[in-house]
This record gives structure tokens, C-alpha cells and sequence, in this order.
RNA sequence: GCCGCGUUCGUCUAGGGGUUUAGGACGCCGGCCUUUCACGCCGGUAACACGGGUUCGAAUCCCGUACGCGGCACCA
């Protein structure tokens, strides 16, 4: 174990709901920083004003929250190295850019946007703003100082470019992949500040990320080939770059990178939000999460949180994408259900609940909690427990109500009525004498009695539903059950 | 198109030169338990992308091919 300070943080953008991904992606930082007994620092990259949604960031605290992943440092909780929306530090990366530009290691650009993507419809293949083409382009490198002086006094707007010198090889050490290598002719004269005073991702990320004392740098795969650029970056301004660790990335079932589309094809759900929504319980989520892409190494396959703090490391992340299976999260829903102590069941069953004495929700739990794969099973699937039957399931009608039925079910009302104690061992033991009293096997009676009870034909053991329902629910629903089944 | 990353059962994965008749989990199939249905337990199904090397020996190392994914914005 290692003894350096870690500091690591989630940096999403607020421009949606928080993707499952990037739920995996705080975990996996989470459980490092835990890990270590290092520091987890939330950061909002807000520098996009074109793609910013006001509830998103409201939806990632709500999420991280319900996910259990709390932040050292960040938006509410503040930090040394506040503040932690990008919007905020503007004037930070004013400094750097300028330190950049007295370097020589960037310059202006005043191309328009629709400039550029004109040069990008005509271009053969594609077009790069790099050390071959810049000097065609409208920048401070090809026109003269009075005149990029005069053109910025003028208010013309511009962005500042990274100044990529072709020749050299960047390579940079993953934590999960090994030795990457880039040629830097392939690396394009990437924008640093955009025309709106505002930074690109690149820019503010490799200035806060230094800021803030970042130490380990986990993020998506999909990074992986802008990662040069940060290195560059971190060279120009004479800085220690940070370790990287590129995560593989989540797939959906048919391969692809999961988006939007796959929740109304796959039944896939991009969004935290929708698993919450759709009833899933936190634990299950973040140990099925912590699974896809990182292995213990050992058999285990239940990790509490706290498990997964103690058994995390970078180095068993896998390197492949992975793809999403709905069935093996599910599973992950019941065995943590299971996990659950009855008063812990009873907290997840009682928001999906009927109001009614809590005692008696604690009795149909008990009953339910192996027999379930999602908390609102219990009512979903249970619900004569809190609602006679209306109707009788017509197959199980057919094959569990005979002719003697209706008799035999009307003189178990009739016992049941007289007993004086009424539990699971008075309620069989007045069935089994009835069954030998006419001749016939317990199944006779216990299937009818379970129709009429519950309407259907499976559930919880018979004897343990009735003491549950009670001495006069059931002999009514009997009895009910008599008059509409009749013989 | 260019660049990068990847490739073990359908899926998540273990394994990192001989211990492998390639192990576990989900799913699926079968059985046991239970006069219900589940849970649980037991068993079964199913994989090293391909081709070359290296080596006494390769799923494991190297090269190539194929395929997949990602990136190539004044988005992150």
C-alpha cells in the first residue's frame, strides 16, 4: 500500500444526466482515493455555455449521493483549492494562457469557425490546424505583430492555439495500458482558449488538475487520444504530469458505445437516474459497476462499498470494453437484497408500500425477501397481502379447483373460524386432520386454500402467509372464494 | 482516410511460458429440496480471432492479418 497523498477526482460536465459510465468512472476514482486514505475531489467542468443544463448538475450530486460516493473537495463542501467550477476560474486560465503565449508555446488565431469548417468540407481526408497548414491560416505566427495587435485592439475575436512542434514522439505511461506512443505531426495545434474567454477542456484540465494536486488522472478511454495534447501541455508550463489511468469503456449488448438509443432498444438505461428510478438498489449497482472492468483477482463477487475500498487496485482494471448485461445486474439486485437484514428489507420495501402498521410489512418482508429481485416486488408481486383477491388465476382455477373444493374449503372456514389460537401451526394442523378426516391428501385442500387466499397459484409457504393474514381475512377470503368458485 | 487502444465461454472474467482435461460468475438446461412458486444446493452447456515466428514446450512472448471500439471541434 502506498503512502503518498492520492488525489483524484471526477470531473464531469454538466451538460446532462449523469451517464453510467461516468458513474463508474467517480467509483472507480472513489474507491482509489478510499483506498489510500487519499482525497476525492468533484469538479464541474462548465466551460461549455452552448451545452450547459442547469438541472445536470443538481442530477450528479443527487446521484453521486445515492450511490454513497461522497467528495473530500468540491461544489458545497468547498476545498483549498476552490472554487471548483471551471466557469469560476476564468481569470486563472487567463494567466496561464498568457504564460503560454510569452513562451512561445502558443499564439492567436483569428479563423472563424465557419472558416475552418470549409477548409474541413474541402479537405481530401481531413484537415488538422497544425505545424504544416498554421502558416496558410490567420494566426500571430503569419501576420505581423502590429497587425495581430491591431486586429485584437479592434475586437476582432480570436482563440489561442497549443503551438505543436512536428519531430517528436510523445509517450506517456498508463496505469492500465502500458507505454502509449503518439507522433507529435499527428497532434493538431489544439485551441486552448476559445473566443468566448472561456478555456477548452484541455486547457482547464491540465491547469486544475495541477492546481489541485491531482496525483492519479482516471478517466474514460475515450481521453486516451487527447491525452498527448495534456502532456505537451504539462511540459510547456514545466510541469509534473500525473499518473493516467484510460478505463475501457462500457459497451451496450450489441458492442457499441453505449448512448441514449440503447434504453429503447436494449432496455438498457443510460442514465443514473433511471436505475434509481427503476428500483435498483445502490449497492448493487456500484458492485456490479466495480465488476465490469476490474477483477479482485479472487472469487469473490459480493463487495459491500467499503469491500471494494479494500480490495480496489488500478492494476487489475482490465483493458478491453466491456459490454453491459442487464441480467448480471439484476442478480447483483437480489443477492444484495438478501444481504439486507429484515429491519434493512423493510427500509427499502416501505416506499413502494400501502400505509399500514409497519408490523405487518415487517411480517409480509420476512415472508418475501428470498423470493424477490426488486424491493417493490414485495407489493408488486405480493399484493394480496395487502388487497383480497379479486379475480382467481384462471389456469391455476383449472388445474388446483375441483369438485370437492368448494366443500372441502368451506368446512376449513369452518375450522379455522372455531379455533381459539390461530397461527401457522394451528392453521396445518386443522388442514391435515380435515384432509385425513375426508380421505384425501393435504394437496387437496392446500392448493384451493392458496387460490383463495391469494389468487394465484405460487407464493410464500401457505401455513406462514395465513398466520400473516390472519385468522378473519383468511376464513372471509375462504369463504369468498366458496361463493365465486362454487363447485 | 489517418492515429490510437483492444481481442479467453453469449456476457463479466481468472490465468501472464509447463501446475490446464483452460477456473469462477451471470444467463440457459437438468436434478435435489418443497404437495405451490421462488430461494438454496448439486450437475451440465459453452471460449484462448486467424497466420507466422521464438521455445524442448505458448492461451500466455514477438510480428503480421482480420475484426471491434475510440479519437481526429472555438464539446467535454
Amino acid at each position: 500500500m502506498s503512502s503518498s497523498p492520492v488525489r483524484v477526482r471526477f470531473a464531469p460536465s454538466p451538460t446532462g444526466m449523469l451517464h453510467i459510465g461516468g458513474l463508474r468512472t467517480a467509483l472507480y476514482n472513489y474507491l482509489l482515493a478510499r483506498k489510500h486514505d487519499g482525497v476525492f475531489v468533484l469538479r464541474i467542468e462548465d466551460t461549455d455555455r452552448e451545452r450547459y443544463v442547469a438541472e445536470a448538475e443538481k442530477d450528479i450530486a443527487t446521484s453521486l449521493a445515492w450511490a454513497g460516493l461522497s467528495f473530500d473537495e468540491g461544489p458545497g463542501v468547498g476545498g483549498e483549492a476552490a472554487p471548483y467550477y471551471q466557469s469560476e476560474r476564468k481569470d486563472i486560465y487567463k494567466g496561464y494562457v498568457q504564460q503560454l503565449l510569452d513562451a512561445g508555446h502558443a499564439y492567436y488565431a483569428f479563423d472563424t469557425p465557419e472558416a475552418l469548417q470549409q477548409l474541413r468540407d474541402e479537405a481530401e481526408h481531413a484537415f488538422s490546424y497544425n505545424a504544416a497548414t498554421r502558416g496558410a491560416l490567420d494566426n500571430s505566427l503569419s501576420l505581423t505583430d502590429e497587425e495581430v495587435q491591431q486586429r485584437i485592439a479592434n475586437g476582432e475575436p480570436y482563440v489561442v492555439r497549443m503551438k505543436v512542434d512536428h519531430d517528436i514522439t510523445v509517450r506517456f505511461s498508463d496505469e492500465i495500458r502500458g507505454s502509449v506512443a503518439f507522433e507529435a505531426e499527428k497532434i493538431d495545434d489544439q485551441v486552448l482558449l476559445k473566443s468566448d474567454g472561456m478555456p477548452t477542456y484541455h486547457l482547464a484540465n491540465v491547469v486544475d488538475d495541477h492546481l489541485m494536486g491531482i496525483t492519479h488522472v482516471i478517466r474514460g478511454e475515450e481521453w486516451l487520444p487527447s491525452t498527448p495534447k495534456h502532456v505537451l501541455l504539462y511540459d510547456y508550463f514545466g510541469w509534473e504530469a500525473p499518473a493516467f489511468a484510460h478505463l475501457p469503456l462500457i459497451l451496450n449488448p450489441e458492442g457499441g458505445k453505449l448512448s441514449k438509443r440503447d434504453v429503447e432498444r436494449g432496455g438498457i438505461p443510460v442514465s443514473v437516474r433511471d436505475y434509481i428510478e427503476r428500483g435498483y438498489e445502490p449497492e448493487a449497482l456500484i458492485n456490479f459497476l466495480a465488476l465490469l472492468g476490474w477483477n479482485p483477482g479472487t472469487e469473490q463477487e459480493l463487495f459491500s462499498l467499503e469491500e471494494l475500498v479494500e480490495a480496489f487496485s488500478l492494476e487489475r482494471v482490465g483493458t478491453s470494453g466491456v459490454q453491459f448485461d442487464l441480467d448480471k445486474l439484476n442478480w447483483f439486485n437480489e443477492q444484495h437484497l438478501r444481504r439486507l437484514d429484515l429491519d434493512g428489507f423493510v427500509e427499502r420495501v416501505a416506499p413502494y408500500a400501502p400505509k399500514g402498521e409497519s408490523g405487518y410489512l415487517r411480517d409480509v418482508c420476512a415472508l418475501m425477501q428470498d423470493r424477490v429481485s426488486f424491493a417493490r416486488d414485495v407489493i408488486s408481486e405480493a399484493g394480496y397481502f395487502f388487497e383480497a383477491p379479486t379475480s382467481y388465476d384462471e389456469k391455476g382455477v383449472k388445474k388446483r379447483w375441483k369438485d370437492d373444493s368448494a366443500m372441502l374449503l368451506q368446512a376449513y372456514a369452518d375450522s379455522l373460524d372455531e379455533a381459539a389460537t390461530f397461527d401457522a401451526e394451528t392453521a396445518e394442523q386443522r388442514l391435515r386432520d380435515l384432509a385425513d378426516e375426508h380421505d384425501v391428501g393435504a394437496g387437496r385442500l392446500i392448493h384451493p386454500t392458496r387460490l383463495a387466499l391469494s389468487g394465484v397459484t405460487f407464493g410464500p409457504s401457505l401455513f406462514a402467509m395465513m398466520e400473516v393474514l390472519g385468522q378473519r381475512e383468511c376464513v372471509s377470503r375462504m369463504r369468498k372464494a366458496v361463493q365465486e368458485l362454487g363447485d
